[in-house]
DNA sequence: CGATTGACTCGTACGGCGTACGATTCAATC
DNA sequence: GATTGAATCGTACGCCGTACGAGTCAATCG
């Protein structure tokens, strides 16, 4: 029967030997599986993940995976929870410097998502994975020990988690090719009696994003946090 | 050969008979199809919308579709867009209330795509329909009747935008029913020692959307608007 | 009036997808 | 040596988007 892998996984050591495999790939794993599926999310975007895809750059058969994952659902859950691990800076040990900490949190949040471009456009799953709750609770720490009240904490990390993700996603889709440029500006002379405003302030066209995320930033937590 | 629909529309009047047809179906157009997508979407969702079922609903062939329409993928952008009007309030002519005038406009969308949910989703595609583009329009024209520099214009307007989407994006996501809620409740307990914090305040739980969308926009709108 | 045209509809078919199912393999155990 | 169970994989099914080409009918033209 097989009850699957069912959280505890088997204890015999997994085939070793390679006898029929192409050359030398190592087994499948969770690991395995997850990382490279990160690759193809890299090389090939959100619709350039197939399943029989990921098994061939594993050098398996596309129903093996099934054996290590329920479905395709939990293949895009594990990969974003996975680009998402946030490796914590050097250890400023009681550093009084709050509102720096949360800033390059939610930096280098916005700065993993944009290595794969895919993830940001995966998070409004509501699979919660592992790496997101403890980024969520670290900036809940950070927020709390920078003086916000338990009752404007929630309030404070929405805002920002809002502000994060809107951002990563815009820029993902909007930072665009010299040929796209192209395009959008012929179109938009084309209209320009329609959107004045936004031909003259070149909105679709010209953008400092990261300065751009960075004022709004401080904008907010201006206002979130006390003083 | 037909040339398809091609930017201007046949001259000969459409057939009128309903000779085979069912009942009394009225012919197919780009108008019918686009309000039967969203009726759809807002029914079944992002993935519930497939060709077929649309089709079925207009009481035509699947194939029927691809005259009035390219592929797919501008069903999805038609429907965004057909979302997104902006009906504008009875004319509060010379307002001098920008700040106020500003804030009706911002949530009237994140209303306006609340109310279908698969929209925020779909916003994500740099596909920006005239819809969309008269409310950056005219929010860019309030923004600088504020006071806002051209120079501070984009910045603004992407960080409202920015703030906007994801507010809306994670409202629609992660707005629990009582079950998942009760699911949501026993996961976390259990990894309370993990998460003490996100315990604490409940951040999964018990949140007001719609306080928090509008405390986090006034903070953004104080920083970004002179004085 | 009959022939022609072109806007519009749709049945069939194709290739590709996720994955259910059952057979197979092999190391560890008895 | 027989049994077990973890892990792999070939085949097949149902569903998807849509290419293709044939069909239908109203308006037009001679």
């Amino acid at each position: 029967m097989a009850a699957k892998r069912s959280g505890a996984q088997g204890k015999r050591s997994p085939r070793t030997d390679a006898s029929l495999r192409s050359v030398q790939e190592p087994p499948l794993s969770l690991e395995r599986i997850v990382a490279t599926a990160v690759e193809l999310l890299d090389a090939e975007g959100v619709d350039g993940l197939k399943m029989r895809r990921l098994a061939d750059r594993l050098g398996s058969g596309a129903m093996s995976l099934y054996w290590h994952v329920d479905n395709k659902e939990e293949v895009f859950d594990l990969a974003l929870d996975s680009v998402l691990e946030y490796r914590a800076p050097p250890q400023t040990v009681e550093s009084q410097d709050w509102r720096g900490e949360v800033v390059h949190m939610l930096e280098d949040w916005r700065a993993s998502m944009l290595r794969h471009p895919w993830s940001a456009s995966l998070l409004p799953r509501r699979a919660l994975g592992p790496n997101i709750l403890s980024r969520l609770e670290r900036l809940s720490k950070a927020l709390s020990r920078a003086g916000v009240a338990d009752a404007d904490l929630n309030v404070a990390i929405w805002s920002l988690w809002n502000y994060v993700i809107g951002a990563t996603i815009t820029r993902a889709s909007f930072d665009l090719s010299d040929d796209d440029r192209a395009a959008a500006q012929q179109r938009l002379t084309r209209l320009s009696e329609r959107y004045p405003t936004i031909e003259r302030t070149r909105l679709l066209l010209d953008n400092d994003w990261d300065g751009a995320f960075r004022k709004g930033l401080d904008f907010l937590l201006d206002g979130l946090t006390p003083r």
